[in-house]
DNA sequence: TTAAAGTCTATTAATTTGGTGGACTAAGTA
DNA sequence: TACTTAGTCCACCAAATTAATAGACTTTAA
């Protein structure tokens, strides 16, 4: 399961694509048609910018856009920018690899079986984008 | 990602699908060969216990094993003994669902997205046994 | 100048991960 | 039989991470 963040991004993350180019979005507005505890979609949003995929504007009338086209922003770019690895272990993450400390892994099982998962759920998470979630 | 928890459950009990059959193998011995915390790794044996794939026998000599068919056994059920859900969004999941609270199922491109990313993964995870990891 | 936004820093709560101590159990052996 | 050893079983405990909240601060439009 992705983490509940990642959850929420993704919902936050699709409602902006879904008014791409229509200016400035309030927190407040995500928070309520999306379910999202405020507060939480605040880190959530501002980790979001820092990544660059969402940019925001003060003040009165402001509020957070998306600014990386949705037509091209897959959706496990969103994953990987909040929790990280897409693979179901270390050892098979094409981005955040980290060896085993218990199997030499051209023989291990393990890894060949885990890879093919991955390459499996990354098939549709690269080739889908925000467009598709809208 | 998969759990710590489960990513140990899934080393431990293909060790032990490798000697199904041989009799009870102890904890200090699975914990040494796969690289897991001692203490961990018997909370984790005690719920694949409780879940019906392993048994154990005490006093010397005593052990766990494997009694589900290895090769009948799919990663995806110990998946989902230890860690519940395998697909990335609640509202997707086919065992554990739970439905979200702002969305309309039935037109959530969400959903689809994610339904189609489980399915994709499922059919490796449902189909390879732990036969396929010894 | 005021109200409506986002920003930032801390703190709290819940869950996961990992570890302790000790009781209980079974088998071997003197 | 009694003792010893190797093992599971069980109920906590503590650190780390994740989830959620609080409040002071800054920016901007009207």
């Amino acid at each position: 399961m992705l983490s509940k963040k990642n959850q929420y991004a993704i919902k936050a993350v699709g409602y902006l694509a879904g008014k791409f180019n229509e200016g400035p979005v309030g927190i407040m507005e995500i928070a309520e048609k999306k379910n999202i505890p405020l507060k939480f979609l605040e880190n959530i949003l501002l980790e979001l910018k820092k990544k660059g995929f969402l940019d925001s504007k003060k003040g009165k009338g402001g509020g957070y856009f998306l600014i990386t086209d949705p037509a091209e922003t897959s959706i496990a770019s969103i994953i990987r920018a909040i929790d990280g690895p897409i693979a179901l272990l270390p050892c098979v993450s094409l981005y955040f690899y980290e060896k085993c400390s218990d199997c030499n892994e051209k023989k291990c099982k393990i890894n060949k079986v885990f890879a093919e998962a991955r390459d499996a759920s990354l098939a549709v998470l690269e080739n889908k984008k925000l467009n598709d979630i809208i």
